[in-house]
DNA sequence: ATCCAGGCGTTAT
DNA sequence: ATAACGCATGGA
C-alpha cells in the first residue's frame, strides 16, 4: 500500500516467485478432498499430518482416513489410538501424530465447533501443536492473516541475507507482516511460493543457475555460490 | 543405498 | 537458553 512496503526485498521476491511459479493453489480450496466446499477441519488435520514429511505422505494418510469415514473429530476421538495411528501410518511419525490428533479433535469438539476460529494461543497450548502448524490452520483453514514462517523460509531468506541463522519464528513472521499488507490471499500464496522454490531451485544444495532471485541479483548466496 | 520431507516435544548441556 | 535427539514412511 504504502510505497515503503512496496519496495523491499520481501515483496521484490514475492513478485518474483509468482511470476516463475504462478499461483500454487494450496490446501485445495475447492475440494479435492471435499466436492464443493472447503473443510477447515481437514485442512487441520492435514496441518499435523505433514509436520516434517512430504505432503504425498500425508495426503496418503488422509486418503485411508476419508476411505474410513475417520475425517470427522467425533471419529477420530473414538477409535483407539493405535488403530488411527495404524491408519496414518504413511504420514510418518505415525504414533505421536494419532495421539496429538486425538488431542486437537477434542480441542475441536470443545471449542470449535460453532464456526468460531480457535485461537493462536490455544491451539499451542495443544501438544504436538507448534507455531507453524498453529500459522497454517490460521491461515489456510480460517482465513486469518498469519504469515508461516518454515525451514525453507529460514533457508532462502538467510541465503538472501534478509535474516540470520539464530532469528526466532516471531521475529521472522513480524519480517514478513511487517514488510507486506496483511492480506490473507497475499500470506497463503506467498508462502506456497517458498515452498515451491525451496524444494525445487534453494534446496540444501542450491541451484543457483537457475534460481529467478539470483538472477535478479537479490541473493547473495547465488553470488558466491558457484555449483 | 543415502538423503530428505510444508515440526514438535523432551532431554541434555 | 539453546543444542541434540527421537519420532518413521516413502520418493528421488
Amino acid at each position: 500500500m504504502v510505497s515503503a512496503t512496496m519496495n523491499n526485498t520481501i515483496h521484490t521476491v514475492f513478485c518474483l516467485l509468482l511470476d516463475k511459479y504462478g499461483p500454487q493453489g494450496w490446501w485445495p480450496v475447492n475440494g479435492i478432498y471435499f466436492s464443493g466446499e472447503e473443510n477447515p477441519f481437514e485442512i487441520a488435520v492435514g496441518a499435523v499430518l505433514t509436520q516434517n514429511t512430504a505432503w504425498e505422505n500425508a495426503e496418503k494418510a488422509l486418503e485411508r482416513l476419508r476411505k474410513r469415514g475417520l475425517l470427522t473429530a467425533e471419529a477420530i476421538v473414538n477409535i483407539p489410538v493405535y488403530e488411527l495411528a495404524n491408519v496414518i501410518r504413511p504420514s510418518g511419525f505415525y504414533n505421536q501424530k494419532a495421539e496429538r490428533l486425538q488431542l486437537l479433535c477434542k480441542f475441536y469438539l470443545r471449542r470449535v465447533c460453532k464456526n468460531e476460529s480457535p485461537d493462536r494461543d490455544e491451539l499451542l497450548n495443544l501438544k504436538g501443536i507448534g507455531p507453524e502448524t498453529a500459522d497454517s490452520i490460521l491461515l489456510y483453514a480460517f482465513h486469518i492473516p498469519l504469515f508461516v514462517i518454515d525451514t525453507y523460509t529460514r533457508r532462502i531468506f538467510i541465503r538472501i541475507g534478509s535474516v540470520s541463522e539464530g532469528d526466532s519464528y516471531e521475529k521472522l513472521q513480524s519480517l514478513f507482516m511487517n514488510s507486506i499488507p496483511r492480506d490473507e490471499k497475499v500470506y497463503n500464496e506467498y508462502h506456497a511460493l517458498i515452498v515451491r522454490h525451496g524444494k525445487d531451485i534453494c534446496r540444501k544444495t542450491p541451484r543457483c543457475p537457475e534460481c529467478v532471485v539470483n538472477r535478479e541479483g537479490l541473493c547473495r548466496f547465488g553470488t558466491v555460490n558457484s555449483l
